[in-house]
DNA sequence: ATCATGCTTAGCCATGTCGCTAACTATCGC
DNA sequence: GCGATAGTTAGCGACATGGCTAAGCATGAT
């Protein structure tokens, strides 16, 4: 069930960033160049490369160089793996929670902190 | 719409690290005391409950002390915010797949590194 | 009162992250 | 070729992360 997963930990790590997230979002807009995305963040361009490698090692965005031009854009299918744990988690979760009604209810008396 | 959410930061942040998604694995069967937690993993105690911080700033578990011994629990409404991004940017990727067309296919042309 | 248990705090070390500048390479337009 | 443009590489600094040990404190059992 591959509990300690690398690629899990890559994306992960990848989407922790808000400045990525925010790369990704204005990826799923349309594909850019990488100069057009250093734009709205503000940063310099090899930070923004390094969040590029960032995301591309991950999977979540694939490049490509034209010329002297690279252009990215975001791997859809990328955010499959991070959706299967969550529905791995939620079913176990959500399964359990019977189990935690008792510790529910000793928190409510204890937790004053 | 929460673009540079604090909040998912963290969450991402926490799970980004395998030793921290098997504790909330393990923490999914039932709660557990720190020791507990510390034992499968092999870590030292202070180890564990820096990772256990992480977890609960992050909003993933509960911790409550009784006595000299402190339990933890899952959280299991915490993954809510993770899920809601994910079905956000599912949403506008899928979208936007038209758009790719004409660079995937560049792509399949270009990248051969 | 004493001792073992369970957690906590303080601090060290190696490594990783995120930003930058400076300098370099590679293309495109003339 | 020359200069502007787009990206890349190298390397720095400040700070975070993940592990550890050693020592402290609080509680439960004897």
């Amino acid at each position: 069930m591959a509990k300690h997963d690398p690629a899990l930990s890559l994306l992960f790590h990848a989407l922790a960033d808000p400045t990525r997230r925010s790369i990704l979002t204005r990826l799923a807009e349309t594909p850019a160049r990488v100069t057009d995305l250093a734009g709205p963040t503000g940063l310099r361009l090899p930070t923004v490369m390094r969040h590029l490698s960032v995301l591309e090692e991950a999977g979540l965005i694939t490049t490509s160089k034209d010329g002297r031009i690279r252009t990215c854009a975001i791997v859809p299918e990328a955010l499959d793996p991070v959706r299967t744990w969550l529905d791995e988690q939620r079913a176990i979760w959500e399964a359990r929670l019977d189990r935690l009604d008792a510790f529910v209810m000793n928190v409510m008396k204890e937790s004053e902190e």
